[in-house]
RNA sequence: GGGCAAGUAGCGAAUCGGCAAACGCGACGGACUGUAAAUCCGUUCUCUUCGGAGGUAAUGGGCUCGACACCCAUCUUGCCCA
């Protein structure tokens, strides 16, 4: 169930309810493609980040362990003992990031396993009942994502199809959440609108995923090669089309300002591989921008990440300390910076929501994107400074 | 003191008489949007107007059309013997 609590302009604070719990959105869902989050963080970790909602993937647990022996051994949940709400991609991103050895069929994908190149098939059927054995609270609808470079008539032909995958998806999910030894039978169902940049395919995709009755509806295929102009007015034509008393989701998205920019057009869920990638990568955000904590000048920087943050890395390491770590190679450098980056997300959807109750998002998120620019006119540290200068002799 | 071996980029090295420094590591910088990503890309002797220009094989000499390579001496380092 679905209640918007308040609205502040297209801004919407609202409570999902789910048989996991209830989702407080504008949420941030992190991403643990194969049940884990990348970089060494346990599920016991997500309690102290602000998190809410895992995301995991179809494809990647269908192929590792698989999904039969997820199922055997309780379901998702059970598996990665994991108590939050879990929404399962559908795969289908995966038919375009695994693009090259494809052939998209009416009756679905054929594909090569990125692990062993062994041939694969999935379709909406093949991808529901993975979902349902994995038993996730949420199940994403089996589509197909154009390249935000594709042709209209190839477009429109890849998003009628995929109207045809969700109606199988749709049966089957029904079909399967009534089975006896389902693992939830209360498995939801979101429908995924395509379209790429085309208003019209957009727009006309949007009202007719609209009319199947699903527990919410994604935005899926932005952020794939597209401008952010591009994508901010795929959302502005496209979300007022989507129901109104259903969670809206925009898939893969985004930076914090990609974030910031999807609430005030009125979208509910996110998720985004940014801050656990980036963060193994030593990117790192605060709310001054971002940082890459691998350069010099942070290399006798002895104040944390940021300042007043009340992350696990914050609270207790420097800047020089977590750089060693990660220049070392240790595990444990890369597990604080994704950690500090989790938690900088999921905490600004905390931000997000407050300001929103207080019918604030606006000026919080002028407030938010300005400070975030800060950063580029920062001069150089004076511990870097005094580094070289020691360094020289 | 004697014998043997080795000295090439910050480090490890390739070059085995014919464009020195490939390749790896390290260092420096960058990228990453429903995760084939603990990944990938660029730079890394000097100068440069980014088109290029110049330099270097421990040091000095020699043989040779031509030497990092062969010879001699010196220095340094390692190992062995006294």
């Amino acid at each position: 169930m679905y209640k918007i609590l308040k609205k502040d302009g297209n801004a919407k604070r609202a409570e999902f309810t789910t048989v996991h719990g209830v989702i407080q959105t504008p949420v941030f869902m992190n991403v643990a493609t194969v049940a884990a989050i990348k970089g060494g963080v346990s599920t016991e970790d997500l309690e102290g980040i602000d998190t809410q909602v895992v995301l995991s993937n179809t494809y990647h647990l269908h192929l590792r362990p698989g999904d039969e022996l997820v199922y055997r051994m309780g379901g998702l949940h059970k598996f990665m003992s994991c108590n939050k709400p879990i929404l399962t991609d559908s795969g289908g991103f995966q038919v375009f990031s695994l693009a090259k050895t494809r052939k998209i069929r009416e009756e679905g994908v054929y594909f090569h396993s990125h692990i062993d190149g062994h041939k694969l098939f999935m379709g909406p059927e093949q991808s529901m009942r993975i979902q349902s054995h994995l038993g996730s609270t949420i199940a994403m609808a089996f589509d197909e994502c154009p390249s935000a470079k594709a042709e209209h008539e190839y477009v429109q032909m890849s998003v009628d199809r995929t109207t045809r995958w969700l109606l199988r998806c749709k049966k089957e999910m029904e079909r399967l959440n009534g089975l006896e030894y389902t693992v939830n039978h209360d498995q939801m169902l979101f429908g995924i609108n395509q379209g790429a940049i085309f208003d019209d395919i957009r727009i006309e995709h949007a009202k007719r995923i609209s009319e199947f009755d699903l527990d919410g509806y994604a935005v899926g295929g932005l952020a794939v090669g597209e401008s952010h102009e591009e994508m901010y007015h795929v959302l502005d034509t496209v979300v007022p089309f989507l129901p109104e008393n259903k969670p809206t989701y925009l898939m893969g998205v985004g930076t914090p300002a990609n974030i910031l920019e999807a609430v005030e057009r009125g979208v509910d869920f996110f998720d985004c591989v940014y801050p656990s990638r980036n963060g193994r990568h030593g990117h790192l955000y605060t709310n001054r921008g971002h940082i890459n904590i691998l350069n010099a000048r942070y290399e006798m920087d002895d104040t944390p990440i940021e300042e007043g943050c009340g992350c696990p890395a914050c609270r207790r390491y420097s800047k020089a300390y977590i750089r060693h770590l990660l220049k070392a190679g240790e595990m444990l450098g890369m597990r604080l910076c994704v950690l500090h980056n989790l938690y900088f997300y999921n905490h600004m959807m905390t931000e997000i929501r407050q300001a929103i109750e207080k019918g604030e998002f606006s000026a919080y998120k002028k407030r938010k994107l300005e400070g975030m620019l800060e950063f580029d006119s920062q001069p150089v540290s004076q511990d870097y400074n005094i580094a070289r200068n020691w360094r020289k002799g």
